[in-house]
DNA sequence: CAATGTGAATTTGTTCACAGCC
DNA sequence: GGCTGTGAACAAATTCACATTG
């Protein structure tokens, strides 16, 4: 949609942030908001939000702002969260456990609808009692793909089964990927990555604490 | 340490990466290395590894590369993490629990030495039996963090008790805070904050899909 | 008159390309 | 020959500033 070419990453990024910021003003029944309030709530300059926005045309209205509901819309529209993305967990220890009852991981846009893991003691725990899910074994992976149309995929399994697990996954069909371990991936180009990455966070608060004063 | 002027924030990030690629390389006793090649395990360039570097020195040798244990030390040296940050995790519910457990969470230059939750059935817990870490009240945060020698906050906590934490955690004498929930927080700009979201990630992947093709 | 949208200016970040070294 | 370190060239992203709009 529109001119998919040349938008800095960040700017998606950024977009995201706006979006949650905007359904909480939503809530909290603010009709209308201007680019200055807006960043401020979240670190950035009004010019910045403008910027952001104007990648995808023209979304305020001069002398008063943006519409707060109009904008969720159009952010959603624009992120691709306007319909629903099916997403298979892999690895059903610890940090899939959290995730799969973390509130809001179920956010506007995404459905969890399987989880698979290697151990076979885990298989058939009902993971997700509220939707009724079950952890499967690895080699019904395929099958759960096809059946639910399942598009993402988060890794949560140890580093040492990362690479092998992506591998699985891009073979099943999935079409994108969400990295927990901590380890670099090989995939192909056509099968976007991303990865959340808790010693990149860390090591970034350090290094400010180490360099500072 | 060195010039901490006007150092990407990028730059910062990738160096956490390099380390990691590096220690794996370490681990495989590997004595040397390119920065072709550790930028092609990472998807970057050589002459983004040779520039990131030469922010902070010349470690490599022209016609052999650098010598990875040099450079695994190097690198700890810049990010700081060749001491160690005393940790606090602020929030034993499903997604601290799992952190606690994580394998890897506890990495060189970081110590997890204090739990703390406001609900009083938590407190008690023995949440790390490896450690002996349990649970204590938020009332005992200040007290927790000047006897541990405590500099990181992680809060994993709901939303809407975020900021409140977050006050606490400065209050307390806290000097970094990373946080897990999917919320903007305001900090004195002495307190440096990174963020770890999971819906950023996602709806990037949404985003990547929904523009391609 | 408050606030958008946007070219132009500026700053920041990346890539190139090559001299120098092992 | 292979590879680093780096200035110079280039590209990208951010900020500025202002004409325009309701």
């Amino acid at each position: 949609m529109a001119k998919s070419d040349t938008i800095p990453n960040a700017v998606i990024g950024r977009l995201s942030l706006y979006l949650r910021q905007l359904e909480a003003l939503l809530a909290a029944s603010r009709g209308t908001v201007s680019s200055k309030e807006l960043g401020a709530m979240l670190g950035q300059s009004d010019a910045q939000v403008r910027k952001d926005l104007a990648y995808f045309g023209q979304f305020g209205q001069a002398g008063v702002g943006y519409g707060v509901e109009d904008l969720v819309q159009s952010i959603r529209r624009i992120l691709g969260t306007d319909r629903t993305w099916n997403v298979l967990l892999v690895g059903a220890g610890n940090l899939g456990r959290a995730l799969v009852s973390y509130r809001g991981f179920l956010r506007k846009g995404f459905s969890l609808n399987a989880v698979v893991d290697a151990d076979p003691n885990k298989v058939g725990e009902l993971i997700d009692s509220a939707r009724g899910i079950r952890v499967q074994a690895m080699e019904e992976m395929g099958a759960a793909v096809r059946e639910h149309h399942i598009t993402l995929a988060i890794l949560a399994v140890p580093v040492s089964a990362t690479q092998e697990v992506a591998d699985q996954v891009v073979a099943a069909g999935i079409k994108g990927v969400l990295n927990f371990a901590p380890t670099a991936l090989q995939l192909p180009d056509s099968v976007p990555l991303t990865a959340v990455d808790l010693s990149v966070s860390l090591e970034q608060l350090s290094f400010q604490l180490s360099s500072d004063a």
